[in-house]
DNA sequence: CTACCGATATCCT
DNA sequence: GGATATCGGTAGC
């Protein structure tokens, strides 16, 4: 299965975040492959974007990732406990990124299940099964996404993403989450999910 | 099913 | 000190 490339990712956030969708998210650790569908995610546009870390020209460590090439990740820790994934869009010194919220499981179930609440996939109630990728929190813990893969090169071996099958599903376009403070910012329709799928955060 | 609340890294005032 | 690109537990319908 091809992956992306760095092509893919020097374009506008907002048709990076849309083509992500049905893509194969594919993390590789101890020999493992662990892989989940991205069904649901959000741009961030950058310095004009009163919700984007980088809005305003802000470059503190945290962000300095953002301020680099397209296809790398910027991995951020959230409330002090939570880990959020984004892939880096747009040329050096363009600080915009995606966001992804949300993903549908498919490979190495049993890593996740074991990342997630220490139990086999098996072991898992119908709860734990519809949770265990279905925000951006979750999606990191499931697939061993923390700050040690900040500043990832995407084009690499250890997380990448793949084509995917090119299936047809239809796009909701939707207010991003968690974002009052954005000002005008926090209505625009940024977020982008695959109508229908159970592992979509917010419906 | 919804509502609240605590955890606490990073950045800003 | 206060806010945040979140989650899981608990309490109450």
């Amino acid at each position: 299965m091809n992956r992306l490339d760095r092509e893919f990712y020097d374009r506008d956030s907002l048709i990076v975040a849309k083509e992500l969708l049905g893509r194969v998210l594919v993390r590789e650790a101890g020999g493992q492959r662990i892989a989940a569908k991205i069904v649901e995610a959000e741009a961030y546009m950058g310095i004009d974007d009163q919700a984007a870390h980088s809005y305003g020209g802000k470059r503190t460590p945290r962000v300095e990732v953002m301020y680099g090439e397209s296809g790398f990740s910027y991995v951020f820790m959230i409330y002090g406990m939570h880990y959020c994934f984004n892939i880096v869009t747009r040329e050096a010194g363009n600080p915009q990124a995606v966001l992804l919220r949300a993903a549908e499981p498919l490979d190495g179930l049993d890593i996740m299940a074991q990342s997630r609440f220490n139990k086999t996939y098996a072991q898992l109630t119908k709860n734990q099964i519809k949770g265990l990728t279905d925000g951006p929190g979750k999606l990191c813990k499931a697939l061993r996404i923390d700050k040690n893969l900040n500043g990832e090169d995407l084009c690499g071996s250890k997380l990448y993403v793949e084509e995917g099958e090119n299936e047809k599903f239809r796009i909701v376009s939707a207010k991003r989450v968690g974002v009052d403070y954005a000002g005008e910012a926090k209505d625009y329709p940024w977020r982008f999910y695959i109508e229908g799928n159970r592992y979509v955060s917010v419906k």
